[in-house]
RNA sequence: GGUCGGUUCGUCUAGAGGCCUAGGACACCGCUCUUUCAAGGCGGAAACACGGGUUCGAAUCCCGUACCGACUACCA
């Protein structure tokens, strides 16, 4: 049988990295096994449901390159077929109705003191007096019009399993589960019901989602058992943790677990994708730089772990924003990726950013593959190109303060010196770095001052940072006017 | 409260009884190259939660404790 997996976000915000790497690992199984991904929006809570929440996750899954391979099924226009099978179960007598009026739950607090407290209390869970009211009696009060839920009726003696394919044998005493209920009093089926349903209809064989998700497995198992269908097979995943080791939530941690947060970041999706591919799982081989093709290649149930991941960010620390690692891995792909996939996010990134011109992809598309090739080994993001790259692209860039005060008015000479030094250059017949460096050379020696303060001067002048490529390299691709003009500049000698 | 799960460097992880005086990656520290560095090269510090077993031998198997997490709802 061919492998059939999905991915099931209920859209109630943006997509969150822990479901990213949900669908990736959905992605990466059924394409390692020759089947089918599928996406279904499980839209059935109607209050938190948006548009735009649903917008959102294909956005995200487009970006990360997990195109689903068939049409994306909206659970909610499943909700007929959902009911039935509850009537169904209803009528096979699998199932019953229970007339208990609905008790309130408001606030999630409350909510989780109600379970505590109704644990507490340690009562039989059959021992709903409707569950063996008789069909008649059940019958008429129904059609009296009294409102009901109906439950799934769970045996009393027995115990659900099944084989985890990460976390191995998992069993579960049927006292221990409740007579879930599969239809709400107000006609809208339950998550649990829709899940086993959509599936058994979409054909999927290998159920993989988040480790949230294993105990309620038994309730779902049991559900397939009255359904009389053959359940698929379950892979649950460890979770993805925020830094304190709380489960990582849009409401708490806000737009750090949100995909699009990482997108606009100026992170590339290869490089995101690698990185969200090694939190929870990893090749045999020990290898860590990974194309999509070479995931697919080396993906395998096994490699999961059963141990949640933490996933560090920190909101107050600009330079450690994100994880580390996340970082350090999208600088590995901007400094070693092949030029030519590279350039396509750069010129996204000017565009965006106002400073893209056309000439580069004509007349000055060598001048522009070079100056990209140059500063791309350190940058970290696609935002330094048009940040901290921004003096490449335009005349207009800013002076860091700090590498103004170290480098220029720490030796106040240097603001006539470096004028001088640019009507020198500006007589090179050949603007090379031969001799650029000659000339500069010279010019040190003559003036008593050392070649490093000329050069980190002109760094700073030429493009307002304290970091960057060779200088040298910097003088060529600015080439001699432009350099020229910088070294004149008055500026950053003005500045504060 | 109950049920289930987890616990190897700060973090991501390798490890399936001897190959482990525990390996790699990120981050960190040092040295080095150099016109700068957040780049490159070299090196360093850094972990088997704890306690009992089993075994000639345990990070690896068993039991207990601790801690963490998930679930437990007419939410998904």
């Amino acid at each position: 049988m061919t492998v059939r997996v999905r991915f099931a976000p209920s859209p109630t915000g943006y997509l969150h990295i822990g479901s990213a790497r949900t669908a990736l690992f959905n992605f990466l199984y059924a394409r390692s096994k020759g089947g089918k991904f599928l996406l279904r929006i499980e839209d059935t809570d109607l209050e938190r449901s948006t548009e735009e929440s649903v917008k959102s996750i294909l956005e995200g899954l487009e970006w990360l390159g997990l195109t689903p391979d068939e049409e994306i099924v909206f659970q909610s226009r499943n909700k007929e077929k959902h009911v039935a099978a509850a009537f169904r179960l209803l009528e096979e007598g699998k199932a019953y109705r229970d007339f208990t009026p609905k008790g309130d739950a408001t606030s999630s607090k409350n909510i989780k003191e109600l379970i505590v407290e109704r644990a507490r209390e340690q009562k039989d869970l059959r021992s709903n007096p409707y569950r063996d009211l008789p069909k008649e009696e059940s019958d008429r009060r129904a059609a009296s019009g009294e409102p009901f839920a109906i439950r799934l009726k769970v045996p009393h003696e027995g115990k659900t399993s099944f084989e985890d394919a990460v976390y191995g044998l998992q069993e579960r005493e049927f006292s221990d589960i409740e007579d879930l209920v599969l239809l709400r009093s107000d006609g809208h089926p339950l998550y649990n019901l829709a899940v086993v349903c959509d599936d058994i209809e979409m054909g999927i064989t290998d159920v993989i989602r988040g480790q949230d998700h294993l105990t309620n497995t038994h309730k779902q198992i049991l559900i397939y058992e009255a359904l009389g269908v053959k359940p698929p097979r379950f892979a649950h995943l460890p979770l993805i943790l925020a830094p304190g080791g709380k489960k990582l939530s849009k409401r708490y941690h806000g737009e750090i677990v949100s995909l699009t947060t990482y997108r606009d970041a100026g992170f590339l999706p290869e490089a995101f994708r690698n990185f969200l591919a090694l939190l929870g799982w990893s090749p045999k081989n020990n290898k860590e730089i990974m194309s999509m093709e070479e995931l697919i290649e080396n993906f395998s149930l096994e490699g999961i772990h059963k141990n949640n991941a933490i996933f560090n960010f920190d909101s107050n620390n600009p330079k450690r924003w994100t994880d580390d690692k996340a970082i350090w891995m999208n600088a590995e792909y901007i400094r070693t990726m092949p030029l030519e996939k590279l350039l396509p996010y750069v010129k996204e990134e000017l565009k965006k950013a106002k400073l893209w011109r056309e000439e580069y992809e004509t007349e000055e598309r060598n001048w522009f593959e070079r100056t990209v090739n140059t500063i791309r080994e350190r940058f970290f993001t696609l935002k330094d190109f048009s940040t901290q790259g921004r003096a490449y692209f335009s005349e207009d860039y800013d002076f860091d303060e700090k590498a103004v005060e170290k480098n220029l008015k720490k030796h106040p000479e240097l603001q006539t010196l470096m004028p001088e030094l640019a009507s020198r250059l500006e007589k090179l017949e050949e603007f090379t770095h031969e001799h650029i460096e000659q000339a500069i050379r010279n010019f040190a020696e003559e003036k008593q001052i050392s070649f490093g303060v000329i050069m980190n001067a002109a760094r700073t002048l030429l493009t307002g940072t304290a970091v960057g490529p060779s200088m040298l390299a910097v003088f060529e691709l600015l080439g001699k006017e432009r350099s020229v003009m910088r070294l004149k500049s008055q500026i950053p000698w003005n500045q504060n």
